[in-house]
DNA sequence: CAATCGTCCTGCGGGC
DNA sequence: TGCCCGCAGGACGATT
């Protein structure tokens, strides 16, 4: 569930707590999300905390980058108290001793994500595919990577991280809500208006979203808590929309779909 | 070539 | 009350 905005906020949660520290230690417990290759890098410093698309980027002294996707579940925990590290013992996959003696844990409640290391090589390999950042690509590229795909449901588009990143389920329809666009619309029927107003609203929505630090339904918290973007929620999971019209819900590539038959053609 | 399907995984909610 | 079933979904590989 965590979209670009929940890793985005993760990420900067991370940047400024455990930058420039030492990891001399790490326990796994769960070798499927957490790979235990991991330990041959210790002792290493964290030299910087990055996003790509919905991955988090773990730059170390080495030349050795730790690469994390939380799926749908993943977490981190930086505890700060005994409450704290009791709750963080929860679902753990790995815990990080740094050199201060404060720990970092990563954990996942349905283990789909990873945290494993990368050489530059691997690294490549792994985010070559990727489609451009949101919030960074202009409405001309924005038309064009998804106008080729004319047959193509729109929403199966958005969601897709070859054609751009970043963008999940609740935010897709989100943007498709607020711009008045059917999620099922075929590509060859959109405008170049419906275009940019969908790139405008993705832009809004995720910006808005990070300054609220995520939206949290279900599993989602950052690290110093929950987000506040799931009150600005205009159609996902509603059962009326803002102007009071019955929702709908189809199956978009193999996704739960709101929309409002009204407002959106 | 693009579109669709199955897979991974566990918590939770509905139904009986 | 308790159990079972099916759903939730991000990404990827296999299949159509």
């Amino acid at each position: 569930m965590p979209e670009l905005p929940e890793v985005e906020t993760i990420v900067r949660g991370l940047k400024d707590r455990i930058v420039s520290k030492k990891v001399i230690k790490i326990e796994i417990k769960d070798k499927k999300v957490v790979s235990t290759k991991i330990k041959d890098l210790l002792p290493f410093t964290i030299t910087n905390v990055t996003r790509r698309a919905k991955y988090l980027l773990f730059h170390t002294n080495t030349s050795t980058t730790l690469l994390c996707h939380l799926r749908m579940t993943g977490h981190f925990h930086y505890p700060q108290n005994k409450e704290e590290v009791q709750s963080s013992k929860k679902y753990l996959a790995a815990t990080f001793t740094f050199h201060d003696n404060s720990t970092l844990t990563h954990n996942s409640i349905r283990r789909l994500g990873f945290l494993k290391p990368c050489t530059p090589n691997e690294l490549h390999t792994l985010l070559q595919n990727l489609g451009p950042e949101p919030l960074i690509i202009s409405k001309e590229e924005f038309y064009h990577r998804i106008a080729k795909y004319q047959t193509g449901k729109i929403k199966e588009k958005l969601m897709d991280q070859n054609v751009i990143v970043g963008v999940g389920n609740i935010y897709a329809q989100e943007a498709l809500y607020q711009s008045k666009i059917h999620p099922a619309k075929r590509i060859d029927t959109i405008t170049k208006t419906q275009f940019n107003l969908l790139h405008k609203h993705i832009q809004q929505i995720l910006t808005h979203s990070i300054q609220l630090q995520g939206t949290s339904v279900k599993n989602y918290s950052h690290l110093a808590g929950k987000g506040g973007y799931q009150n600005h929620l205009q159609i996902y999971q509603k059962e009326q929309c803002p102007k009071g019209h019955a929702t709908n819900t189809l199956t978009i590539a193999g996704r739960g779909t709101y929309y409002c038959p009204t407002c959106q053609k």
